[in-house]
DNA sequence: CTGGCTAATGTTTTT
DNA sequence: CATTAGCCAG
């Protein structure tokens, strides 16, 4: 395909977009459908086509209605469009996640659906919380109807626009022979009882309002001149619903996805969607983008080889006019340390013929698979950061900070007094929340205020009545400060006050110093917001651990949902086994659904490559810390041979990982699975050790000392049956010296090999 | 009421 | 295996 010459009075923005592109950018009028493979430009497309709307006036900022479904997106929008407008992206107030947009939205009309405009936002760990109250209320055994299972089914209803008048008694046989109606009721009233919100309620109550109040709607409907709609094969049908009553009265939405990356289904995604578009927008454009920028061409054959086994799909042609490049590799490792070794050696390889190490990504399926890495790393002292795990917010110190701030920014969150009342210590057990609890019942409010009255009683015993009655008088006092304190400061305050920096510094464990950091983090990150009302709706909906990328370059490990929308030039898809990736649930689940979108995952992690895509599948895995034998992932065999180069590093060769793969027709093969004694740890057995396998014509080199340790000396300052400190695993002796290698007995972790400039004398 | 122990249970994926 | 929830003893 040729670009067209630029007419010369053409807009920057425009110059360096394709043909499909510049459609996509200058139909602004009417429904538009940009079905946009993968590394073809959509991100470029779009933000060319809000800043086309705003330089050309057709619309205010204020006017944009512009939803993602990650902050990293809408993040990179808002810059990508400030680059190309100035400040003017600074009045955009409607660009952010459905989940950001929305909670701004209902602050506004909160009283409608019988909140106040300060809700709180519960995260997972709250509603999980309530939900087991109010189960063990209803004298449901939790054992066997776990609340996390009601919890599932109560989003996976929010995520269908479903209140619980829409439950009907089949939905409701889901959960406790029945009652999961009357217990997705019962939670909904206590949420407005503790002016709180879960995350599905934020577009659902919005639903809610938009659809019963005319007023709002139209007010809405005519200040979005333009809606844009970013990965639109993952919403769900709330999200769905709610785009189509705004987009109503204008009929000025241009939304953009891709089928064959469609991978949120878990999530109440409905890939039918993106099916439906042009049935609900009648007369829709539809632009195909398929011009691939990013991959080589055996990187685009192969990833399009394998998406080729989905049935339901839209279909595309991706192309490329790169040069062809370099094909897959597929390479089969003994188990999971030599998966970690190899691809250490791989990256350090081309660290030393000039490459960078933030060129390279890990991509595994499942978060638990990093640890391998994770431990290879730090033992040969190669940087790396993973993305995702535990969010910033999710600490169990940033969390109690939290809990502290809420009680003080909304009386009635009663969860949150829950979780601090007894943290620190002091003295309140279940016993005397029992009684407060009781009286906010008895009294209907709540629990601060129950707590107030019940030290004027003497229900309580004298030293938890004093300890109650402190808290109680703080917590009035913090409030009074919160009006006349900046609130970094109120935490601080809070904080100290409380006793909570005290606790954390009394203890000595690994950890407790960077949790002290983190709280000094959190109230720096607050000075950041206008108020506290701000900064805790950030820190629930936008608030992400991206922020530790600054520094020098490092590999990054993260999944493969993670990966999306991002693009590496050499990727590593760890852990391609049967069972693992096709996950073993989607296995079970049986039905062709699950398969196809584990096989579009597939797609979206091969096509993270730009220009080398090395897959890697092992043949025994420790699960639940038994050794399992595994077979290569069926998407192995999926892969176009002409396209892949395989290599192995087991004796049988090249064609051992195709006969294994023939196991799988075996009916009796699941049989050997985790009974510890399967076909692979036999092998193992008679073979002896993996490691010392690898001079058997293996291609693998048993690395003594890497790159980074090979001309260190050791330190003086440490010798064998010395205690240290390491900044990760914590305090352990010193159990052995190699060069600048200690073997280091943790008192934690156990027995951990690690370079000596991470530790420090104890 | 606290702290330490045992037992059970779990691994997708995230706003 | 590793974490966590729930139980029991001090």
């Amino acid at each position: 395909m040729t670009h067209p010459a630029p007419a010369s009075s053409e807009p920057g923005y425009i110059t360096g977009l394709n043909e499909p592109q510049r459609e996509a950018v200058l139909t602004t009028e009417g429904p538009v459908l940009v079905l946009a493979g993968a590394g073809t430009g959509k991100t470029a497309a779009l933000t060319a086509r809000l800043a086309h709307l705003i330089a050309t006036r057709r619309a205010w900022p204020s006017e944009i209605l512009a939803v993602t479904f990650t902050n990293k997106a809408a993040r990179e929008m808002r810059e990508r469009v400030h680059r190309i407008v100035g400040d003017a992206v600074e009045g955009m107030p409607w660009l952010g996640t459905f989940h950001s947009v929305a909670a701004k939205m209902l602050r506004r009309h909160a009283e409608l659906v019988g909140l106040q405009s300060n809700f709180t936002i519960l995260d997972t760990d709250d509603q999980l919380r309530l939900l087991k109250q109010l189960i063990l209320a209803a004298d449901i055994d939790e054992k066997r109807w776990p609340a996390r299972q009601l919890a599932g089914l109560i989003d996976r209803w929010k995520n269908r626009g479903w209140v619980p008048a829409d439950i009907d008694a089949a939905e409701s046989e889901a959960y406790a022979n029945g009652r999961g109606g009357e217990l997705y009721d019962a939670y909904q009233q206590r949420l407005k009882a503790v002016n709180a919100c879960d995350f599905g309620d934020l577009l659902l109550h919005m639903l809610t309002i938009l659809k019963t109040h005319r007023d709002v709607l139209e007010n809405y409907q005519q200040r979005f001149r333009y809606i844009m709609v970013d990965e639109y094969q993952d919403t769900n049908s709330s999200q769905y619903l709610w785009l189509r009553l705004l987009a109503q009265e204008r009929k000025n939405i241009c939304c953009v996805g891709d089928d064959d990356q469609s991978i949120y289904s878990w999530r109440g995604a409905e890939v039918a969607n993106i099916l439906r578009f042009d049935h609900d927008f009648p007369g829709a454009k539809v632009i195909r983008l398929e011009q691939n920028y990013r991959s080589t061409p055996h990187i685009l054959a192969a990833a399009s080889q394998v998406i080729a086994n989905n049935g339901q799909r839209l279909g595309k042609t991706l192309w490329t006019a790169l040069e062809s490049g370099e094909k897959i590799t597929v390479v089969g490792v003994w188990d999971g340390p030599e998966e970690a070794r190899r691809v250490a050696d791989e990256i350090e390889s081309h660290r030393r013929q000039g490459g960078r190490y933030d060129d390279c990504a890990i991509l595994v399926r499942a978060q638990h698979q990093t640890r391998e890495f994770e431990d290879r790393f730090i033992a040969i002292g190669l940087p790396y950061r993973i993305v995702g795990g535990f969010r910033f917010y999710e600490r169990a110190e940033i969390r109690d900070a939290l809990a502290y701030l809420r009680v003080v920014h909304q009386p009635a969150d009663d969860l949150a007094f829950e979780r601090i009342v007894n943290t620190p210590k002091r003295g309140l057990g279940d016993k005397a929340v029992a009684k407060i609890h009781t009286l906010a019942r008895a009294e209907g409010v709540p629990l601060t205020l129950a707590a107030a009255r019940l030290c004027d009683t003497n229900e309580l015993a004298g030293a938890a009545r004093n300890s109650l009655g402190r808290l109680v008088g703080d917590i009035a006092r913090w409030r009074d400060l919160s009006n006349s304190l900046v609130h970094p400061e109120l935490c601080r305050q809070i904080l100290d006050e409380s006793g909570y920096t005290a606790m954390l510094q009394a203890d000595r464990s690994a950890e407790s110093a960077g949790r002290l950091e983190n709280l000094t983090e959190l109230a720096r990150a607050m000075e950041e917001y206008d108020t506290l009302g701000d900064f805790l709706e950030h820190v629930s909906l936008v608030m992400d651990n991206d922020a530790n990328d600054a520094g020098q370059p490092k590999v990054t490990i993260m999944t493969v949902h993670a990966a999306k929308g991002l693009e590496f030039d050499t990727v590593f898809l760890v852990g391609w086994e049967e069972g693992l990736f096709p996950s073993q649930r989607a296995l079970d689940e049986g039905g062709t659904k699950s398969l196809e979108e584990e096989r579009r995952l597939a797609y979206v992690a091969i096509t993270r490559a730009r220009r080398r895509c090395v897959i890697i599948h092992a043949a025994n895995r420790r699960i639940y810390g038994q050794w399992t034998s595994s077979i290569p992932s069926r998407f192995v065999g999926e892969l176009p041979e002409e396209h892949v180069e395989a290599e192995t590093t087991m004796s049988g060769g090249e064609s051992l990982w195709r006969a294994q793969w023939s196991e799988r027709t075996d009916p009796f093969a699941h049989i050997e699975r985790g009974t510890g004694r399967g076909p692979g740890w036999q092998r193992a057995a008679a073979l002896g050790e993996p490691a010392a396998r690898s001079g058997n014509g293996g291609r693998i080199v048993e690395v003594k000392a890497s790159a980074a340790s090979y001309a260190a000396k050791p330190r003086s300052d440490i010798e064998i049956g010395q205690r240290v400190f390491h900044t990760k695993f914590g305090y352990g002796i010193v159990e052995g010296i190699e060069g600048n290698k200690l073997a280091i007995a943790f008192e934690h972790s156990g027995t951990k090999h690690v370079l000596d400039s991470f530790v420090t004398p104890a």
